[in-house]
DNA sequence: AGTATGATGGACT
DNA sequence: GTCCATCATACTA
C-alpha cells in the first residue's frame, strides 16, 4: 500500500523516523527498482541552518521544499551525485527528509547495472553493500535524478510503500552527516537508522 | 582501523 | 569565485 499525503504532511522528524522501513520504488522504461529505507535524516526548514531552506530562503532549487508534502526534491551535488529527499509538511513550510541508505529489494540486476556495469551475481561482497548504503549511490542505484525533482510521489513513477515495521528499541537517532558549517545545527540528533542493518551508511 | 585527497559542475553571491 | 546534505581510491599502521 502506497504511503498517503498525510503521512508526509508532518514534521520532518517524525516523517524521518518513521520512514524507516518503508519502501522506495522507482519505475523507469519497464523496470522495477526498489529498496527498504534503512537510514534518514530530517532537514527542518526556516530553523534548520543545515537545510537548504533555512531562514526561509527560497530560490529556484529550494522551491519545491516549499510546495505539497508528498514530492521529490532532488539536488545536484559536489558536481556528481544526486541526493534524493521527499517534502514534508504543510505547504509554505519547507522541511524534507533525505534518504540516505536503501537495502536493495527489487531490480538488484538494475541497480548493479547502474552502479557497476555488471551483473548482480558477479558482484563483490563489498560491491553488493556498495550498491546503495549512501545517498548518492543510492540515486544512481536507482536511477534517480534531477529530472525527478518535483515529482509526486503519489503517482506510478516515483513512490513509497508499507514495509517492514521497525520496533522503537531498533531506531538509532545521531547526528546528520556532511554538515560541519551549520554550527549548532550539526549536533542535533536528526539522523535515524535501523540498528545493525548493513546498508547504513556511517554508524 | 583511520585519514587524506581529487573528481567535477551547478547554485548562489 | 566559493561552497558544497558525496564517493572512490590511496595511502598509513
Amino acid at each position: 500500500m502506497k504511503l498517503t499525503k498525510e503521512f508526509y504532511e508532518r514534521d520532518s522528524l517524525l516523517v524521518a523516523e518513521e520512514l524507516l522501513g518503508k519502501i522506495l520504488v522507482h519505475e523507469t522504461n519497464g523496470e522495477v527498482v526498489g529498496g527498504k529505507i534503512v537510514e534518514t535524516e530530517a532537514y527542518r526548514g526556516a530553523i534548520d541552518k543545515a537545510a537548504h531552506s533555512y531562514n526561509n530562503k527560497r530560490t529556484l532549487r529550494t522551491e519545491v521544499m516549499f510546495g505539497e508534502a508528498g514530492r521529490a526534491y532532488v539536488y545536484f551535488i559536489y558536481g556528481m551525485y544526486n541526493c534524493m529527499n521527499i517534502v514534508c509538511e504543510k505547504v509554505g513550510n519547507p522541511q524534507a527528509v533525505l534518504i540516505r541508505a536503501l537495502e536493495p529489494v527489487e531490480g538488484m540486476e538494475f541497480m548493479a547495472k547502474n552502479r557497476f556495469n555488471k551483473s548482480y551475481e558477479s558482484l563483490s561482497k563489498r560491491e553488493s553493500i556498495n550498491l546503495s548504503n549512501g545517498p548518492g549511490k543510492l540515486c544512481k542505484a536507482l536511477a534517480i535524478d534531477r529530472t525527478l525533482n518535483g515529482e509526486n510521489l503519489l503517482d506510478n513513477r516515483l513512490y513509497l510503500v508499507e514495509g517492514d515495521k521497525i520496533n522503537k528499541e531498533d531506531i538509532i537517532a545521531t547526528k546528520r552527516v556532511g554538515i560541519d558549517y551549520a554550527e549548532e545545527a550539526k549536533d542535533f540528533l536528526w539522523r535515524f537508522y535501523i540498528k545493525d542493518n548493513t546498508y547504513v551508511s556511517k554508524k
